[in-house]
DNA sequence: CACATTAACTACCGCTCGGTAGTTAAATGT
DNA sequence: ACATTTAACTACCGAGCGGTAGTTAATGTG
């Protein structure tokens, strides 16, 4: 057993492109263009992999999608409990969490929203096995809200019921954030928008 | 000159169906199912209305969908603003009008959210003559939750600035609340988030 | 080397899409 | 009655859709 047996590659020949670097761009086209919007050419343009290439290694276009929305759903999840950590203790971190969005959207991949957001819309009303999927993401996000919200009250001043209720008027307001701005909102809008938030945030004390 | 000339019909055959009973049809189909999701022959389906009489009557898929979306806006604009109206002055009176909106949103068509907002998600990035639409829509909407916000502030206790913001919050909310129940929220949810915005809307008394 | 395995690549399939030409039917105008 | 106008209805089109069979090209294994 020598060192060899660590560097097993796989038995026949060897895939030309990497898998991870497709999926982000993949993934950049559904984010922009929605899912029905998306056809296989499109994804086969843009990855430059070939049709069946595509096919032998995601299976159907759903299984890819679905692949593509929970691989999101990890990142984008991972990326807000980051950003948690980083918002620091009290009200401040709060704002500070807001304030870090704010740079975020205005430009690049953030006027395209969010693509679990965007999906939970698009989906909705004709999608089979995509249901319980708006419900899912949505408990995840909360999840992390709600740390950031409980780690503003440190000495434990708020009840139970406050947070929950500050979390979902939060988790609200983040939603029909992206909806803004994915709608087409200018640097303005979005600003107002999320002055109107701090200064509620403000009121919480 | 007699009472005929009142009643002069158009020249030719005359139309087997109702016009807006017809694009009442459309407007749930799209409403439900989204612009691309929504092919020409569900739309034959659902109206019972001949696919050359559909293109004849409305022009391309492009410009019924159009004339939906102008439609739908003026029937809910109207509606918001009747809403305001019965909704009375006062903090009481937000209260009211979300309440109002409680028990729309649980059952029927409001479940699939609102038509200008998934389409404004929708069409955003992909649709040609659709981009400024969200811009306008969201104007729409705005003018007419100021005025019931506005409403609630009889002594002019509050200043512009605390109008515009709190209408901007408040219009955020309202854009997050539809995408949490066309995401498939079940009535425990949709009622969570509306207390926790009246809990916020109560901190302006 | 032959062989098994896996991927790249070509060519194609059936179907649905949005859209239209052409014909028949029902009304009005003269 | 006859022409005109407008709508209903039939039949069809080219293009694009998601998906696949079959062949060629690399790799590891014996």
């Amino acid at each position: 057993m020598g060192v060899s047996s660590m560097n097993t590659r796989s038995r026949g020949r060897p895939r030309l492109f990497d898998e991870d670097a497709v999926l982000d761009e993949l993934t950049q086209l559904f984010w922009r263009k929605g899912y029905s919007q998306t056809s296989m050419a499109d994804l086969v343009d843009a990855s430059g992999v070939h049709k069946s290439s595509l096919y032998s290694t995601f299976g159907s276009k759903e299984e890819l999608f679905a692949r593509i929305l929970q691989r999101y759903l990890d990142a984008r999840m991972d990326m807000f409990s980051k950003l948690v950590e980083q918002a620091g203790p009290g009200i401040d971190g709060i704002h500070a969490f807001l304030e870090r969005l704010r740079g975020d959207l205005v430009s690049g991949t953030g006027q395209w929203g969010c693509l679990l957001v965007n999906s939970s819309s698009e989906l909705s009303g004709t999608a089979p096995g995509f249901e319980g999927f708006g419900v899912a993401f949505r408990q995840a996000l909360r999840e992390r809200l709600r740390g950031l919200i409980r780690q503003a009250e440190p000495g434990g001043t708020a009840s139970n019921s406050v947070t929950d209720q500050r979390t979902d008027l939060f988790m609200t307001f983040m939603l029909g954030l992206n909806l803004t701005v994915r709608g087409g909102a200018d640097e303005n809008e979005i600003g107002r928008v999320i002055d109107a938030m701090q200064a509620t945030i403000d009121t919480w004390r």
